[in-house]
DNA sequence: ATAAGGCCCTGACCGC
DNA sequence: TGCGGTCAGGGCCTTA
């Protein structure tokens, strides 16, 4: 499921075939997948627009329009974007098409309906009460101490939580708590300065190569291209069946479920809190 | 501030 | 073969 390597990828890899662009029609297959404004005004006020610029915030992709607006998507669990040429008639889960002026289609296919998209004149009124971005500068280890100094939470459920970090979900929380060693079930307010230090390095660590990696492919996250991402090939304990074992103590992962989120962990290298 | 539950959705999976 | 039930989960919302 696209959390934020996915998103950086598929914004990445979008650049080249939108920028510059201007959306020539929509098509709406699922209407309820615009949250912002109706899907009427949606559609009338997106067509005849240009793409200046694509970001990324958190799980959120953002693209400024010529018209000063800014769409943005949110692909939720099984949200994908393809490049499609506009001949290609959409497959069964394209719920939504943005049809180009070069002949390019782009395919929102979303098999759980579970996407998102905003029109808005300013971002913020999307985006505006996310945490930082996890590989910014500003997110040192000192405004991750910060944040975690008054929190009584699990920590799984505070990697979780976009209004504490950004783009961090069920699965990168599992890799990141693994790989710095913390029980996902310890309190915020409980790490010591040494495991905040190791989390951090352990959060951009993470993240870092799996971008590099061109994100996870597991559930439906596909490459603009249509092609697949190799980050899961890396991953310790996230979506292992169970039964499987660590690599470093060949002992059975362990499956808890945090906030209703399923949490895989190893109990050895992330030892119980007390 | 925190916890728990529901909602949106569908495919996969399970037991019969 | 097929049916009904359950589960997963991001973000957001409501209720305690």
């Amino acid at each position: 499921m696209p959390e934020l390597p996915e998103v950086e990828t598929i914004k990445n890899e979008l650049v080249p075939y939108v920028l510059g662009r201007r959306i020539s029609d929509i098509t709406l297959l699922w209407d309820r997948m615009v949250r912002q404004p109706s899907a009427e005004e949606f559609r009338s006020q997106l067509v005849g627009q240009g793409i200046l610029e694509l970001s990324r915030r958190g799980k959120y992709m953002i693209l400024s329009l010529t018209g000063g607006e800014v769409l943005i998507i949110h692909l939720k669990m099984t949200g994908s974007l393809l490049v499609k040429p506009e001949a290609v008639e959409p497959e069964k889960y394209v719920r939504a098409i943005f049809h180009l002026d070069n002949g390019d289609a782009i395919h929102f296919r979303d098999p759980r309906k579970f996407g998102s998209m905003w029109l808005v004149p300013n971002a913020s009124l999307v985006v505006g009460k996310l945490g930082p971005e996890p590989l910014e500068p500003d997110f040192t280890p000192q405004v991750l101490a910060e944040r975690l100094e008054k929190r009584s939470v699990p920590i799984k459920a505070l990697l979780c939580d976009q209004s504490f970090v950004a783009g961090i979900g069920n699965m990168y929380a599992d890799e990141v708590l693994y790989a710095a060693k913390i029980h996902p079930l310890r309190l915020g307010n409980s790490l010591s300065r040494e495991e905040i230090e190791q989390l951090h390095r352990a959060i951009q660590l993470i993240l870092r190569v799996a971008i590099e990696d061109k994100g996870a492919s597991v559930e439906d996250y596909f490459r603009p291209d249509g092609g697949v991402g190799k980050a899961h090939f890396r991953f310790q304990v996230a979506h292992r069946l169970s039964g499987e074992l660590c690599p470093i103590h060949g002992i059975p992962i362990e499956r808890i479920v945090v906030r209703g989120r399923g949490t895989y962990f190893c109990p050895r290298c992330q030892p119980q809190p007390v």
